[in-house]
Formats: C-alpha cells, sequence, structure tokens
DNA sequence: TAGGTACGTGACCAAGTAGCAATACGTCGA
DNA sequence: TCGACGTATTGCTACTTGGTCACGTACCTA
C-alpha cells in the first residue's frame, strides 16, 4: 500500500510538473515572460513589445497567472504584470545550453560527414 | 536591421526552447524520463514500469528520441533506451522546487485565512 | 524457409488550445 | 450620467496531439 501510495503521489508529481512544462510550452507565452525579465509592464507595454492582438495576449497572461509565474497589480485602468518565479530564467539558461550543445554536436557530425566525403 | 536579425534570432530561440518545454510537457514521457533515470532499460522493462500500451509507449520513445533525450541502441531483437541529456533532472528539481514554494505558500495562506475567521 | 518475438508505424478519433473577432467589464474625465 | 479608454471574457475555428487499433518490419530459432 505504501508503494501504491508512492506511485500515486509520484503520478501526482508528475502531472504537476508537466503542467508547468506545458505552460512554458508556447512561444508566445515565453515573449511575454522575456519581455517581463526587465521588470514590471504594462499590458500595453508587452502587446507593444512582443506583438499579436491584445484579446491573445491578455489570455496568455491569464494562463501566466494562474500558473504562479507572473503577478498582477491594477493602478486605475492600467494592469500591471511582473514575473512572480523566478525558475524561469534558470529553466530557460538551462534548455538553451542544453540545445547548444545538441546543435554542436550535430554540426561537428555534419563537418566530419563533409571531411569524410571529402576523403573519397 | 541589427535590432531585426536579433529579434528573429530570439524568436527562433524561444521557438525551440518552447519545442523542448513541449516535449516535457507530457506526463508519460516523464514518467518513461524517470524511469530511465535509473539507467538504461529495453522497451519492455519500460513497458512493464509505466504501464500503458506498446504502441504508444514506442510512440513516446520516438518523440524523446528526436528531441534528444534518449539515445537508442539496438541488440538482436531488443532495443534499450538510456537518458541522453541529463539536464532533464535539473529542470525537474528546479519545476519541483518551484511548485514546492508555490504550494506552501498557498498553504500559509489558507491557514492565515483560517486563523482569521477564528479570530472573527 | 516458416514461425515467433520485440518493436515501430500508419490511420483514426477525441480532447485540448492558440489565435481571432466581437463583446463585456471596470475605471476615469467631463 | 455619459462617453472614452484599457483590459478581460466569450464563442468560434483550425490545428495539434495523446491514445488506440491494426498492421508492418527486423531479427532470431528451428
Amino acid at each position: 500500500m505504501a508503494e501504491d501510495q508512492n506511485r500515486e503521489l509520484s503520478d501526482a508529481a508528475l502531472a504537476l510538473i508537466a503542467e508547468r512544462f506545458k505552460v512554458l510550452a508556447e512561444p508566445m507565452r515565453l515573449r511575454i515572460l522575456h519581455t517581463l525579465g526587465g521588470g514590471e509592464l504594462g499590458v500595453s507595454e508587452i502587446i507593444a513589445a512582443v506583438g499579436g492582438l491584445q484579446a491573445n495576449i491578455s489570455k496568455q497572461l491569464g494562463v501566466l497567472l494562474q500558473a504562479g509565474l507572473v503577478r498582477r497589480r491594477k493602478q486605475g485602468l492600467r494592469v500591471f504584470y511582473r514575473v512572480a518565479d523566478a525558475t524561469f530564467f534558470e529553466l530557460c539558461q538551462l534548455v538553451c545550453s542544453s540545445l547548444h550543445e545538441r546543435l554542436a554536436a550535430q554540426v561537428e557530425e555534419i563537418e566530419s560527414a563533409v571531411a569524410l566525403r571529402k576523403g573519397a
């Protein structure tokens, strides 16, 4: 039973982790977060920075807010957002370095293949 | 123009990062990777460990392989997979700690609300 | 060569969702 | 009170994809 519980807990944890990754799996949301990396911004500024229609930006901001990745602050007509979870930047950096390694390896592979063709 | 190039490059990079996150945004794939954390395993063992139909596991392994997250090795009839990108575990750990913080904050919020009710 | 085993693939369906257009909501100045 | 403005929401469409079934492929043994 303890085993079952562990399995259940592990599954629940994996589901939560997957959900977090899902939120980050959209270029537009990444652009918004990246833009907010410079500090708190109003919705209008975000729209100007990342492009796209207001409705969509608002929707994606809602997704990020519900995921706890950004915080919201109202001031009169304006609404300001800022990054609430700094791990986002670490995650991006990790993925970037991983992708960089992978691409470098592919380049090397291709180059060695070219060298083989030259030799033949 | 340099600005445009930077913007284009940044968009392409964000698309790549989003794609990586997308691969990790599925509980079944996370389960497979987590299972492979113990070391190289054959497809049959993976299926036994994570559950589900063989066709689906094979499909998800294909996705992971194409993403460069796992490596493949054939030996007779058997096919063995192993984790190819160790950053996966760091990513999971980061997300886990982030989620833990978030949940702890929510618990605290709820408890203080309960305390307020008691006080009233 | 025939048959069995381990794994991959193609076709399909159902669920989820990004983007868009239209509209609603809340807040301010006049 | 009435627009005007900034933002959120709703309904919709098109597309993607996880899971499943049926079948194909590669490899081994007898």
